[in-house]
DNA sequence: GGGTGATCATAACAAATGTTAAGTCATGGG
DNA sequence: CCCATGACTTAACATTTGTTATGATCACCC
C-alpha cells in the first residue's frame, strides 16, 4: 500500500478540523509505521495491555468497549478511517478497554517512541495530536448524553447522525448511505439496551419511514424526520480549526 | 489567598498521578492567576462561550452539564479542588457545555497566553496537562459504561466510590465520610434517571446498611457492600505515573 | 416565629425496557 | 445442495423506571 492511502483520512481530516498545512502533515508521512490486517471481530488491543505502538485506523470499523464482572459490555466509540483510538497511551502505559475490529481492518501502527520525538521537534504536531484527543472526549460526553437523557428512539438517530457527520469528513458517504457495520446486539452496547430493544426501535424507525438499515448499510428515507428526532448539534465535533 | 493553597490541590494530585517533581510545579505557581468566587448555582462557563482562561479548582464543587433542546439535563463530570475542567479550551476554542458551581466555589482563572508560553518552553508542564486531559476522557468513558450497563443501585455505587477516591487524592476524606453536594434532581441527572428514581434508591441502600447521604454529605456504613455493588477498578484513574 | 421555596419522601399508575422463547432468514462450508 | 450458524424478528410477560401528585421537612429571610 502507498503512504498516500495509508495517511488519506487522516489527513482529510485534519486539514479540515485543524487547517493543518501540507508542511506538517509531511512530516507524519515521514513516520515509519508497520500494517498490520485485522478479521472481524479481532481484538486489536485488550484491556490491561501496555502497547508500545498507536494505531491509525486506514480502513474499516473499529470499536472501543469495556466489559463488566457480570459479563454486559459497552460500546464506548466508534472508530473509522483516519481515526487513532489509542493515541492516550502515549501518556499513560495501559489501556483501560478492549479496541475490537467491527470489520476486516487495515491498521497502521505507528511507535510511540517516533511519535514523541517528532512532537518534541515540532510541537504543532503535538498540539494537532492533543486537540485529537481532546475531540475523541468531547464525543463521549455527547454520548453520555445520549444514553443518559435521550429516549432510545432519538439515540439511535443521533448516533446515526453523529456516526454520518464523521464519515462524510472522510469521503465515506454517498447519496446519503453510508456503512455502519454493528449487528443489533451492538447498537445495543452503544446505546445501552438489548438487542431486542434495538429491533424494536428500528422496525419504529422503518414503520416511520425515517430510516432503514440493511446489512451494514444505512439508508436515510427521509432526512427532515432523522434531522428532527436526532435534535444534532455538530459543535462538540469541533469541526472547524477555530472553534 | 496564599499562592501555596491556590495550587495544593492541584499539586498533590499531580505528584501522585504523574510524579512531577518540584521544579516542574514551581513554574506552574509562578503563573498569574485570578481569583474569583462563585455561589452555588451560579454558572461559571455557558455552552458558546470562547473563554481566553482556563480555571482551577481551589475550593468547592462544580459540574459540567449539557441541556438538550426538550430542557433534559445531563451532569458529565463532578470535578472538585485541583480539576482544571476546561483544559480543551487550549486547543478548541468553544466550550460544548456547561460549568456549573455546585457549591460555593473558589476558582482561580490562568490566562490561555500565559499557559501555552509555559507549555512551549516546558514541554513536559504540557504533557503533564496532555496527561490530565487524557484521564479525564477516561473518566467519561467510565461514566458510559456506568450509565449504559449498570443498575441504578450498583451505578449509584459506582459513583460514590469514584468520588471517594478522587476526593481521598486531595485530602478531602475524613473518617470514610466526604461531601458531595448534589441534590436528588442533582445526582439523577448524572446517572441519567429522574430524581424521583433516584430517592428510591437512595432509600434502598439506606435500608440495606450501605450508605447514608444527609445534606451533602456521604457516610459509608458498610464498605463490603458498597465495594461489591460498585465493582470498581480504579485503573481507569490511572493514578500511578507507571500506569 | 411564621411564611416561603427548595428539597425530600412516598404512593399509584403509566410507559419503557428487559427476559425468555420461538421461529425465520441469510450465508458460507462441507 | 443441505446443513450449521449467527443474525434478525416477534410475542408474551416481568421488571424497571417515569409521571404525576401530595405531604413532610428543612433552611432561610423578614
Amino acid at each position: 500500500m502507498t503512504s498516500d492511502r495509508i495517511w488519506a483520512s487522516l489527513f482529510e481530516r485534519l486539514k479540515t478540523t485543524t487547517g493543518a498545512d501540507d508542511k506538517k502533515l509531511l512530516f507524519l508521512a515521514a513516520l515509519p509505521v508497520s500494517l498490520r490486517d485485522f478479521r472481524e471481530n479481532q481484538t486489536v488491543l485488550r484491556d490491561g495491555e501496555e502497547p508500545s505502538e498507536c494505531c491509525l485506523i486506514v480502513d474499516g470499523f473499529c470499536v472501543r468497549s469495556k466489559t463488566i464482572p457480570d459479563g454486559r459490555r459497552q460500546i464506548l466509540s466508534i472508530h473509522i478511517p483516519g481515526d487513532l483510538p489509542n493515541l492516550q497511551n502515549l501518556h499513560y502505559a495501559t489501556v483501560d478497554h478492549d479496541l475490537v475490529a467491527l470489520s476486516d481492518c487495515t491498521l497502521a501502527f505507528i511507535g510511540h517512541r517516533a511519535l514523541k520525538e517528532l512532537i518534541r521537534e515540532r510541537p504543532g504536531v503535538g498540539e494537532m495530536f492533543w486537540r485529537d484527543t481532546l475531540v475523541d472526549a468531547a464525543i463521549s460526553r455527547e454520548w453520555l448524553v445520549n444514553v443518559g437523557q435521550r429516549s432510545t428512539y432519538n439515540r439511535l438517530a443521533h448516533l446515526i447522525v453523529e456516526l454520518r457527520e464523521r464519515l462524510r469528513l472522510v469521503g465515506r458517504v454517498i447519496d446519503n448511505t453510508f456503512a455502519i457495520p454493528l449487528t443489533q446486539e451492538q447498537l445495543g452496547e452503544a446505546m445501552g439496551v438489548t438487542s431486542v430493544h434495538t429491533n424494536r426501535i428500528l422496525r419504529d424507525l422503518r414503520i416511520d419511514g425515517v430510516l432503514e438499515l440493511q446489512r451494514g448499510t444505512v439508508h436515510i428515507l427521509n432526512e427532515h424526520k432523522l434531522q428532527e428526532l436526532a435534535q444534532f448539534d455538530g459543535r462538540y465535533l469541533h469541526l472547524s480549526p477555530s472553534s
